[in-house]
DNA sequence: GTTTTATTTAAGTATTTGCTTAATTACTAT
DNA sequence: ATAGTAATTAAGCAAATACTTAAATAAAAC
């Protein structure tokens, strides 16, 4: 038995189920797509992702860089890799994360919203 | 007095306080994508941005495709017109809302990362 | 093998989020 | 004016989130 909110005498009942059957068809597109960019969408992760995107980083350097403590780093890391924004290889004692080659292209997308141009005075 | 984690060799500290300064040198700038994006990033928000970007809807129809309480919509499109993604119309009785001209690139570019074509069995 | 170092994971907590139901507002129609 | 309708707002609550500190891993260096 359906939830029918809608009494108005403009009410198109068929254009109501034709668009509720063409979300049911994509549920688990609009789950993903929802998560990754909720993922990104968070302040702290954005500027991760920023960086990351910029060169690879340890988790001790984002830290110090974003004035945070190392676990909650690790925490949002954690997140970003489960998804697989992000990837790690490590080098002797220390882990670095890098952006996937899968997933460069949303990366780049969402930076590509930040209008002002970010100037870093260092050369890599 | 800043709060250092790193105390590796390979430490690169001029790096370091580089990315520190450019990243405080545009803090309004992320807090706004990260917010906006957010908010797009989330199962319900996702699946109403879609829909009215495909065409205008009122709340409760929008409630009845997603079978879900008009308040519960209501709420969800307040915090999209708090962020100006979305705007309202009065047409007699019923709100009718859509994608503001401002932010049709950033919705359409976020609607973008959806792979699967959505086919909606209705014509306008 | 033992210690050191970088990082992760776990446990606990305050804050935020997304819903619910009820009350209110804003406009329309009579 | 008054009743009716569409939508919003408010209050309350359960679940999720983002941090904290402490404990546990995992690999490297000795």
């Amino acid at each position: 038995m359906k939830n029918i909110s809608c009494i108005r005498e403009e009410k198109d009942q068929l254009k109501i189920f034709s668009y509720e059957n063409a979300l049911n068809e994509n549920v688990l597109e609009f789950a993903n797509i929802s998560k990754i960019v909720g993922l990104i969408g968070n302040n702290v992760r954005l500027k991760l992702i920023w960086l990351i995107n910029e060169e690879s980083f340890c988790v001790c350097d984002l830290a110090d860089i974003l004035q945070m403590t190392v676990p909650a780093i690790s925490q949002h890391l954690r997140k970003l890799k489960d998804v697989n924004i992000i990837a790690s290889i490590r080098k002797k004692q220390t882990i670095f994360y890098h952006i996937t080659e899968e997933n460069k292209l949303i990366v780049n997308q969402v930076l590509g919203l930040i209008n002002q141009p970010i100037t870093v005075a260092y050369e890599k």
